[in-house]
RNA sequence: UCUGGAGUAGCUCAGCGGCAGAGCGGGUGGCUGUUAACCACUAGGUCGUGGGUUCAAAUCCCUCCUCCAGAGCCA
């Protein structure tokens, strides 16, 4: 194990000498005194320098450290003066290990262009780092939430022959003599696996070739996908509404740092608890008429429409049985009005929009073909798919939650381009 | 792809026909409790690209490029 401490861990040794490993964030100069601001990717910690507490060489380096120079700090832990800071290192000795050159990024303001090529830097400053620590309680979250419910990890695969919605947004890609295209979500795949295992959920990049450019579309993005034998529809928005609310309640019990960082108001998370609203697709489009807005039945909602219905409540809310033309083949009719299927869409509050989308899943096999054909789709592409109607066929549910935009909404962000590491969008491939 | 907006110092921006500017960052000096510290001095420019109008263009007109916001599509 090192011997240096992590600044996190700094509440621990109240008046004792430790050592810290890190980079300066920025120095603060006076005469016979001056202030590092230290981090080391846990916390930020100020350290004094204080002219008759160190050595010549060691005070003369406020005029040869810039920012981002990378240190080891001796000193002692101390109760800061100020409320702002709570403990703070009176330095005993700094050893540099290098020292910066001028680094792009200041503390003042910067336009996202230039942030986000510099988003190997960025990483290191305060937002992107709280963002990603959220990021990080909601992955963990996940595993946790189902794993502790009978559920298996199976990951699907990213190479794939077929396209599980439409053609027109895959990635194509050269695989030795042949085409394959990258993955635009793990379902089918996962309704193979439930037959083996139950319930099972895979977790993994998926990439969409959409031409979009909002601030709710990255073409590179991570889905979680819980898929579930013998669950119908209801079973679904029930386990998806507890799903929500837990990562919800475990990022307020661990991250209210990170939350308070990025001024979110976490009253509003606070709030995240079930049972969610639901609403039919109709009841949604009665909303929207209501408020005076043009609207087709068996049109998509779009986001003005989300933002429109959302407000109305202080929860995500779950819109079901959606025109089975707007939804594609796999989604199980609704046996009462078969212009309906099984369909249902969470939408988060504050405009964040679609969060999650699921359906039961049709497990007829003549339907299934029916809607298949009807859709011109390759029925030879798809014999695999067909088979697990063949042999054991039963009801069964899932749902794909996306990452980013779930980040988003907890983070308050306007755009998920801050939720992933190195974003991938339209116009961005590096770094 | 469509609609709107923007490209000027390393960064964030002002200037909108007549000498290229500020703040931050960099450099030098000052200051013993600073909080994106402060004060003084200082270096730093292909005004996105190509063309046009004009005595004179960063500024007006046109072309193209890039980015931002929104729409469509979607998670």
């Amino acid at each position: 194990m090192a011997k240096h401490t992590l600044a996190k861990n700094i509440d621990k040794h109240l008046n004792e000498t430790i050592t810290l490993k890190g980079w300066v964030y920025n120095i603060r100069k006076s005469g016979k005194i001056w202030f590092l601001i230290f981090r080391d990717g846990t916390e930020f910690i100020q350290c004094v320098i204080l002219k008759n507490e160190v050595s010549p060489e060691v005070f003369k380096l406020k005029t040869t450290l810039t920012q981002e120079s990378s240190i080891t700090v001796t000193g002692v832990v101390q109760e800061a003066p100020s409320q702002k800071f709570g403990y703070e290192i009176l330095v005993k000795n700094i050893e540099v290990i290098q020292i910066a050159e001028e680094y792009p990024i200041s503390l003042k303001e910067h336009g996202i262009e230039f942030l986000l090529d510099n988003r190997h830097l960025w990483l290191r400053s305060k937002l992107p780092n709280a963002i990603l620590k959220i990021r990080h309680e909601v992955s963990k979250a996940s595993r946790k939430f189902f794993d502790e419910r009978d559920f298996t990890l199976i990951d699907s695969p990213m190479f794939t022959p077929n396209a599980s919605e439409g053609t027109t947004t895959l990635f194509k890609t050269k695989y030795f003599d042949q085409e394959a295209y990258l993955t635009q979500s793990g379902q089918l795949y996962s309704e193979a696996a439930i037959m083996g295992f139950n319930k099972t959920y895979c977790f993994g990049p998926i990439f969409r070739a959409e031409k979009s450019k909002t601030r709710r579309h990255l073409t590179e993005f991570w889905m979680i996908e819980p898929e579930m034998a013998f669950y119908d529809i209801n079973d679904n928005m029930e386990l998806a509404e507890e799903y929500v609310s837990y990562i919800i309640q475990q990022v307020l019990e661990n991250r209210r740092k990170e939350l308070e960082i990025l001024k979110r108001d976490v009253t509003i998370l606070e709030k995240i608890k079930p049972p969610f609203p639901r609403i039919t697709y109709d009841e949604a489009v009665k909303i929207l008429q209501k408020n005076g807005r043009n609207f087709k039945w068996g049109d998509d909602f779009g986001a003005p429409d989300e933002t429109l219905i959302t407000k109305e409540f202080d929860k995500p809310i779950f819109i079901h049985r959606w025109p089975a033309e707007t939804k594609p083949f796999y989604m199980k009719r609704d046996k009462n009005d078969d212009k309906y299927v099984l369909g249902m869409d969470m939408i988060a509050p504050e405009g964040h929009g679609e969060i999650i989308g699921g359906s039961q899943r049709e497990d007829d096999l003549d339907l299934l073909l029916e809607r298949i054909k009807k859709e011109n789709l390759s029925e030879k592409m798809y014999n695999w798919y067909i088979d697990l109607r063949r042999y054991g066929s039963v009801p069964h549910s899932g749902f794909g939650l996306g990452l980013e935009r779930t980040i988003g909404w907890i983070c308050g962000i306007k755009h998920i381009r801050e939720a992933i590491p190195w974003p991938r969008t339209i116009v961005r491939l590096s770094p």
